[in-house]
DNA sequence: TCTGGGGTCCTTAGTCCA
DNA sequence: TCTGTGGACTAAGGACCC
């Protein structure tokens, strides 16, 4: 292969470590009574998906990204959870920090992934295959979690790597193997072109789809075609990245510190809703929970875009930039309420979403000509972020949302992540 | 079989301006 | 003054990832 790619000295040295089952796992380590049951993470509701299955579960083909309802079908006996993502997100953080023990270098991809990069622990002799199993079984002594590692020589193979390393469903639950898959430098390209060009790191379905119409089908079909066939059948930026990795070739460092583009929240409703009056209370407690997040992160925004998904699936943005940046609630859901209101929602719409962009550094923040001349909403929003410190999210919220004898559920945001509760 | 929520990146098209 | 061009920015949609 060619050389240009890899890394500079093609060190065996990128590590990808992704935990089996994660949240399912963590589900059974805080349930044992459950082991050896199918088990499935996920949205309870009608228009629920799964977020994880057991291997049990997975052997009566449920898998993540299914909808609830089929995944019912298809196991009606097995055990469904809610899920609770803030301790999942604690665990992740814990399993994080024995990966930085091995390496500063950890390059988190979502709660239960990280890539690594090695090489400046390797010591000069090539023992990223040892530390590999090291960080397995490390993992596995502190946290009581398995885990599956990839090692290559870029983050691209790595990730490809862990897929061999998989357990593999059985009756009896999951059946280990060693755990870590090693594609040693030199044998890249053994290893990449039999496989279907869908395990790309990149390629769906309308990808998937593209290719199979000009004859590729496996990632070597693809590495044999000519590099401006594939620009001109998918695009300059993605046929060059696309011949790159079926090529074997992938320069991306491992980065610890990526920047924030985006926040946003959107939910899909148990019904859908067809009036904007319908509405308009979930976009107040969305761009409410939104400028909570940004502030609490110290970023604020100026792009406010809200998205729109019909009964029929089809599905738009509009959004709106601002001249000055902005981190209240009050703001954005103003922003997001003008665009809102040109729309028709008879149709009846399934889901509703607020999202800012172009993030720009909150310590460095301008003051605006109201602040400047007066108490300003920014004051509010400060003191509401500290009574929500002390007291939780759902102490206070906007007036708008509020009426006498209302539960105080109303302020809250988040708690459904994997679909609404019921229909 | 009726499809979540958090994101990122790319493409295309339109507008403004130097 | 008119026209052309190219860059920066914005908007919208689509594909993809976990």
């Amino acid at each position: 292969m060619s050389s240009s790619g890899r890394p500079p000295d093609g060190t065996l040295g990128f590590l990808h470590v992704d935990m089996d089952a994660f949240f399912a796992s963590v589900e059974l380590r805080r349930r044992p009574e459950l082991r050896g049951q199918p088990v499935v993470v996920g949205g309870t509701g009608d228009r629920g998906v799964v977020a994880a299955a057991s291997y049990e579960a997975r052997l009566y083909g449920i898998h993540s990204a299914m909808p609830s309802t089929r995944a019912r079908r298809m196991c009606p006996h097995a055990v469904f959870l809610p899920g609770d993502h803030a301790h999942y997100g604690e665990v992740s953080e814990e399993i994080m920090a024995i990966m930085k023990n091995v390496t500063p270098l950890v390059e988190p991809l979502s709660l239960d992934e990280a890539f690594l990069d090695v090489r400046g622990a390797l010591h000069g002799t090539d023992r990223a295959p040892e530390i590999a199993a090291e960080v397995r079984a490390a993992i596995l002594r502190e946290q009581r979690l398995t885990c599956s590692v990839g090692v290559a020589t870029n983050k691209f193979l790595a990730k490809l790597a862990t897929e061999e390393a998989k357990p593999s469903p059985s009756e009896r639950g999951p059946v280990f193997g060693s755990g870590v898959h090693v594609v040693e430098a030199g044998t890249e390209l053994e290893f990449l072109h039999p496989k279907p060009v869908r395990e790309l790191w990149g390629v769906g379905p309308a990808t998937a789809r593209k290719l199979s119409g000009i004859g590729v089908e496996t990632i070597g079909d693809l590495a044999a075609q000519p590099r401006a066939r594939l620009e001109s059948a998918l695009g300059k930026a993605v046929g060059l990245h696309l011949h790159s990795l079926s090529n074997g070739r992938d320069d991306r460092p491992v980065e610890v510190d990526q920047e924030l583009k985006s926040i946003g929240h959107e939910e899909t409703f148990a019904r859908d809703l067809s009036t904007l009056d319908d509405v308009r209370p979930h976009l107040i407690r969305m761009a409410d929970a939104v400028a909570a997040r940004l502030r609490n992160r110290s970023v604020l925004g100026r792009t406010v875009t809200i998205k729109v998904r019909f009964g029929d699936f089809t599905t738009i943005t509009r959004s709106i930039t601002v001249p000055e940046p902005i981190d209240g609630g009050r703001a954005i859901a103003l922003e997001a309420e003008t665009m809102l209101a040109r729309l028709d929602p008879t149709p009846g719409i399934r889901l509703f979403g607020v999202s800012l962009s172009q993030l720009v550094d909150g310590s460095v923040r301008q003051l605006t000509l109201d602040e400047v001349t007066g108490p300003a909403w920014s004051d509010a929003d400060a003191v509401i972020d500290d009574i929500r410190d002390r007291f939780g999210s759902s102490a206070i919220g906007p007036a708008a949302l509020s009426r006498p004898g209302d539960g105080i559920r109303r302020f809250e945001v988040g708690q459904q992540q994997w679909g609404p509760d019921e229909a």
